[in-house]
DNA sequence: TGTACATCAGTGAACGCGCGTTCACTGATGTAC
DNA sequence: TGTACATCAGTGAACGCGCGTTCACTGATGTAC
């Protein structure tokens, strides 16, 4: 049955979410749009009526899952960098970091994913060449950037490993690193 | 037909080179058994000859591309950051590392793989060890584990970046931060 | 404002395809004598 | 060493399942008067 214009914008914004949660939690393939649709409180056939395609779909979720939530920008290098490396952030994926959990295979999807999600590392590189630590803006972007890299391989590798005593080491030596042994 | 018992190891072998590399270049699902057979010059009957399922192939490639190929461990510490961080490497994931082509759809993937996984990246970071810089065992440790978890970040994410100069800036960032501007 | 009707978002059954997996068969291997 | 036959790795057709996608239909919405 028809569903009015509110309810139409309602019902694609759940769609995007449940979609960019469950591709967090299980990986894109392993996500069925059916899994999305029933997430999201609708059936499988009212998908291309918001979408043309499970890979535009993917787009889309992807392009919303990196942008940047409020009160991010405004935390400090050092909470940012123990948030992101936190055993909780490991054990969540759903609702955490979109590039540590999909940027693999968003590496192998159509252009229009893999430009979604380079312009969101782009603009989270910027937010966080603002405080990360450094003498000129060139030297901060690089810190910026080489926290990223490293946070997400962190992250990734911990998710990995099922020795959780190594897991657990592997975030602990790259905080180590970009903290200093204080922190 | 029956093949000789050299030929049945031989073509073993095949099966999981050509399974290491596929794997690595369009990651596990887009992968067929089909596929593998049939780069390893064999039809798809024969699979089930040599694995269970899918899975214990999965497993069992993995195992076998994450073990360190001879020479590796003789390389320095910067020479192996180097290598690794080339935009060589990031534009050939068929024969480069592991980590950076599967961590992220291992962790997704039945025990018998991750600890595969997990096995061969304690292995690695014992090698890195004995190259890495620091006064004592545990700084080299951590150092090494710091320069996996930033190496295989920035290579994921390079190689996701459909921006080739943002690419490039991934990739060198991250090498100034494991070896200085110096390198 | 109230009513009649055209619109169209959502439903759920159906379709086609490709995948992992199975199996009856083939014919070269390797063993028993 | 040579020969007969049992073994079994590989073949390729077939199966069943689940997926993305399509479509005729439903009935609430929202517009025209």
């Amino acid at each position: 049955m028809k569903v009015s214009k509110d309810q139409v914008v309602e019902n694609r914004r759940k769609v995007l979410q449940s979609a960019g949660r469950l591709f967090r939690e299980r990986g894109l393939d392993a996500v069925t749009l059916n899994d999305v649709m029933n997430d999201a409180g609708l059936t499988r056939g009212a998908f291309y009526g918001h979408f043309t395609s499970k890979d535009d779909l993917v787009a889309a979720a992807v392009g919303q899952a990196v942008k940047p939530s409020d009160g991010q920008e405004r935390k400090s290098f050092s909470l940012t960098v123990s948030d992101y490396l936190s055993p909780y952030h490991r054990d969540h994926a759903g609702d955490g970091c979109a590039f540590a959990a999909l940027a693999s295979e968003i590496a192998r999807q159509p252009q229009a994913a893999r430009q979604e999600m380079t312009d969101g590392l782009k603009a989270r590189v910027e937010l966080m060449s603002a405080v990360a630590p450094g003498e000129t803006p060139e030297e901060r972007r690089h810190a910026a950037i080489a926290a990223m890299t490293s946070m997400t391989g962190a992250l990734i590798l911990a998710r990995m490993s099922d020795d959780p005593a190594f897991s657990d080491e592997l975030l602990g030596a790259t905080r180590e690193a970009l903290l200093g042994k204080a922190v």
